[in-house]
Formats: C-alpha cells, sequence, structure tokens
DNA sequence: TTTT
DNA sequence: TTTT
C-alpha cells in the first residue's frame, strides 16, 4: 500500500564500465554512472550545457543483466525511482547519497566505446526484466564471482558495499 | 540540443509549508518537501515501509503559486528533473543536494491541513502552469516581499539562497 | 525481450462507476472511462478545453481492486501501457478500440460522488498493486459473481465480453 | 489549468518514413508510425510477442525536425499525449482515430534503413525541442513545400489532412 | 460521462 | 516533516 509515486525515467550514456558487487546472499548490485545532458540559453542568450551525473542500481536478475551487457558509452533507457540515503562515516561526517534504483533497463542503439570487448549484438533494445539471453558472450567475463556464502534475497550487504 | 532524458513523475505529501525565496532578480524559488512512501515485503514477509523526501524547487512563475496555494499536508503531482549540486562549505568541507527541478505541478484532492489559513479551494487539480488565480485569498499571506532590485531572469542568487 | 518503451501515465476522474466483468478463468477485468482536461489559449486568444476519455482496464487483482473502490468522479492516477485492437462486427465492419492496460493504480484525495455508497476511507491513496483490504465494505457490494468455472490466467473472455 | 495527467513515453523504432503535411497555415504536421514490441508468457508458458504501432503526430518546429531527421527504422524517444479523434465520412459511418500528439523527440542510436539518404549523424540524441542544427543535409529533402498562403498558427488544416 |  |  504505497502512498505516492516516486517515478524516474531515463535516457542516457555510462560514463564508465558497470560495477557488479554481490550481496552476501548472492545477489548482484551492479552500478552505473548514467549522463544525461540538458541545454538551455542563458540570459545573454548563451548556450549552457549541463550534465548530471545519476548513480543508477540495478539489483538481482537485472543486475546481472546490465553488468553483463551495459559497458562505457552504452546509450540505455532506465526506468525505477529515487532512493536518498544517508551514512556516518567512521569520522563522524553524515554522507548522503542518491541513487536510481532501477526497475526497468533497456539498451538503445549505439555503438558502446568500451574497448576491446564488443558487447554481444543486441540492436533495437531488450528489455531487461524479461529475458536473459542464456549463453553471453564476447570479450572479457564482467561477473567476478559471488561470495560462497549464499543467504536469501535481501541479506546483509558484504562490508566492501557501503558507499564510501 | 539535450542528449538525454531526465525525468521525475512523483505524487505525493508535503512535510511543511512550501517556503519561497526571491532571486535578486525578483524570481521566486518556491522549495518544498515533498514525501513518498512505498512498501514492500522483506525476507521474513514483515511489510517494510520506506519513506523518501524529495526536495522539490519551482521557479518563476510556478514557484509563485507553488508558494501561494501548497501547504503542509497538500497532496500534488509533480513532473520536473532531477539536479545534483555540489557546495564547499566556509568549513571547506563539501556537501551534496539533490533536487526535483519542477517543470509542471497539479494539485490533487484531498485537504491540506494548514491549520489557521485555509488555503483558496482549488482541489482536483488546477494546473499550475498555464494559469494563476488574478485574487489569492484565504489566510494570511505566502509572499514574503521581492527584493526590491529587479534584475534580468537567471540573476544571481540573494546571499540567503545558499543552500546550507 | 520486448523492444521498446510503451508507458502512459494518466491522472484524471472517472466519468461513470466501473464495471467488472470475469474471464471464463475467473480473472476480473475492470473497465473505467477516465477523464483527463487539457486547455490551451487558440489564435484569437480564447481559453479552449479538451477532454480525453481514456478507456482504461484493469487485470486480475488490479481488476478486482480497482472494482470495488473506484467510483464515479473518484481521482486517480494510473501507469499502464497503450493497447489498439481492431474487432470485425458481425455486420463484416472493422472496429478500431483503444485502451489503456493498467500496470499500476492508485487512489488520490478527493471525494467519489457514488450516491449512496460511501466507498471505503482510502484517501490519499493506498497502491492497488500490493495490498488488498480483507473485507471490503460500504454500500452495495460491487463484485458480481465470478463465473463458476474457474480455469486458468489468460482462458479465453466469456461472450459478453466482446467490446462492442 | 488542465485537470488530469495525460502522458505518453514512447521509445520505438519507425515502420515508415515520416510524412509531413503542411496547414494553411503553413505549420508542419509530421505523421510517423512507431513500433514497440512487449513480449509475456502465455499460460503455456509459450512467448508471445505483440507490437504496438502508434500514430505519433509532431506539430510546427517539432514536425519539422521530425520530418527531416526521422527515417524508416530509425529508434526515438517520444513523449507526449494521447488524442482520440472521431470523424464522420462521407459514407456517414464514424471512424475512430487514436494520436499521440508529440511535445518531446530524441532520436536515439540506432541505424535506420532509409535506403539511399543517410540521416545527417545525430548520434547520441539531439532534443527536438530546443535546437535545430542550420544546415540539414544528406539525402534527398524531405520538406514538401508549404503552402504559399500563410496564416497564423493554429489555422484550420488543408483539406487533405482529414486523417481518412 | 468526470472534475474545476 | 506528509499521508494512510
Amino acid at each position: 500500500m504505497a502512498r505516492g509515486i516516486n517515478k524516474v525515467i531515463l535516457v542516457g550514456n555510462l560514463g564508465n564500465d558497470p560495477e557488479t558487487k554481490y550481496t552476501q546472499g548472492g545477489m548482484a548490485v551492479t552500478t552505473i554512472s548514467l549522463a544525461t545532458t540538458s541545454v538551455r540559453k542563458d540570459k545573454d542568450g548563451q548556450t549552457q550545457e549541463r550534465t548530471e551525473w545519476h548513480r543508477v542500481k540495478f539489483f538481482g536478475k537485472l543486475g546481472e543483466i546490465a553488468g553483463e551487457y551495459l559497458r562505457k558509452g552504452s546509450q540505455c533507457y532506465v526506468e525505477g525511482s529515487i532512493r536518498y540515503d544517508k551514512f556516518t562515516g567512521a569520522d563522524g561526517v553524515e554522507k548522503y547519497f542518491t541513487d536510481i534504483v532501477a526497475d526497468e533497463m533497456q539498451m538503445l542503439g549505439g555503438r558502446a566505446e568500451g574497448g576491446g570487448a564488443p558487447r554481444r549484438e543486441f540492436s533495437g533494445g531488450g528489455e531487461a526484466r524479461q529475458s536473459r539471453p542464456s549463453q553471453p558472450q564476447g570479450g572479457a567475463p564482467r561477473r567476478e564471482a559471488a561470495p560462497a556464502k549464499a543467504n536469501d534475497f535481501g541479506a546483509d550487504f558484504a562490508d566492501d558495499d557501503i558507499p564510501f
């Protein structure tokens, strides 16, 4: 029984290759940095560009797909919600993070620039929510080993998953 | 020539009355705190609630409307984009802010609870982008005086507009 | 592996009470007529209103919730996709229908006006996707009896479900 | 003062080259046919594909841009609203049309397939709402001549703009 | 047919 | 801090 709508729709390009980690429960958590650029005229008629870098997180199966098929430069569609988090560091200083938690992802046309690892041909999109190619291929494998200890979905994150 | 889509859609309730400031150029900048709550079942089958508090900013005419008609408890629809900002405080510490910059707002049904100042009857919507009632009424006036010195749209903000 | 995004977001009011039917498989299919009104200035500076009446369909559990809690006049948020259908009538004439197939619904504040049947207090939302009150109450029951013969989800529709 | 939200977001591919007409007032009206495909599993576990063909209309400057840069096969993002129209033909039969009226368009990566007319390199998008390349190039010109008689924006459509 |  |  949610109260309210918290919806984000992004189309942008990755600034770097995705990073995938695994929770103690073995759930993939992939993070990407996605750029969206807007342009406006300022008061002097000058064109002003501004790029937002969104930190987008994909969990579970969607995290595996994002980690395998997205690359630096990839263009993709993301739908999700905004999540604001606060952590207190060892120095006692509070740090704030804003993430987009993805519900859906689609790869869009356009060539990635990830160097020697040509991504699987996946043109025209391929909705990540519903299917997953059974035989990932191409380039170096993206998956890091999942922790041996597998718990339930929703288990605590591994230590190195703290975001700062 | 924007590159990418950065779109946010929110439906939520205000946690407080709006705050309206004015730039040196006389442009209204209204900020609200908008709650959206989601619910999920955790691994133990327990219902977990989580509320995100979005800081939403309205500029110009939309800022005036938001400042006049929204109140603590009001339910509204907001469409806009995400903007990430970083400021360095006097202490040299960097602070990060995430705002939703609104493009459109609609008031939704439901009664505000702003105490003695019954807001103008406006239930069921009234698209803020396009029209503005000529005679605001009801309760204490919401508008703070705009700075006497009016510059162009896009002028620098007054000192007290620094967000920390 | 969908190719493309087909997403609709509506906030509007119901022009009539919902209509719920059941497939042979026992799945609820609720249809509402939802109004959204836009306003623009024409070339003479005259304000022109235009209302679109969206035919929105809710299936399964969401269909049951929509049928029970929405009423004529209710304001709600709907998220879904557009579906275009063509049927050939007994007279050989093709008929076209456009539906919004809802994925999510939230009731918004505002009072319904469905006569003597005060709807359950549910104002301010209540995400239909996730929960369903166990004891519907108030007014005349909304549910028509589901067909005794229950098949699988996705079964053929009953005869009277043909949309013309 | 709109009442309600009527928003459509599409990402899809054009099934044909765009068609551009002009109103008596000289306003470009470009129509495209945009495919979005969804996939679901039916009750037998079979994968079912379904493609919706959206008729999307672009008016004014956006119509000119869409007509010049989109081609059969192009992938694009469209944001707009749904409009339902009814016309009565000379035979007295009512015909119904559903259009998506675009507010915004962005070309997405991916190669168009429009034969010999390579579209201008426009990778990564290029928001149609805000700017327009000053020197369109490549292939045969897409613009048909605008009617000599230019009226105000919003003028009646030419006869051949009737949609059936 | 709703709503304001 | 809202709302249910």
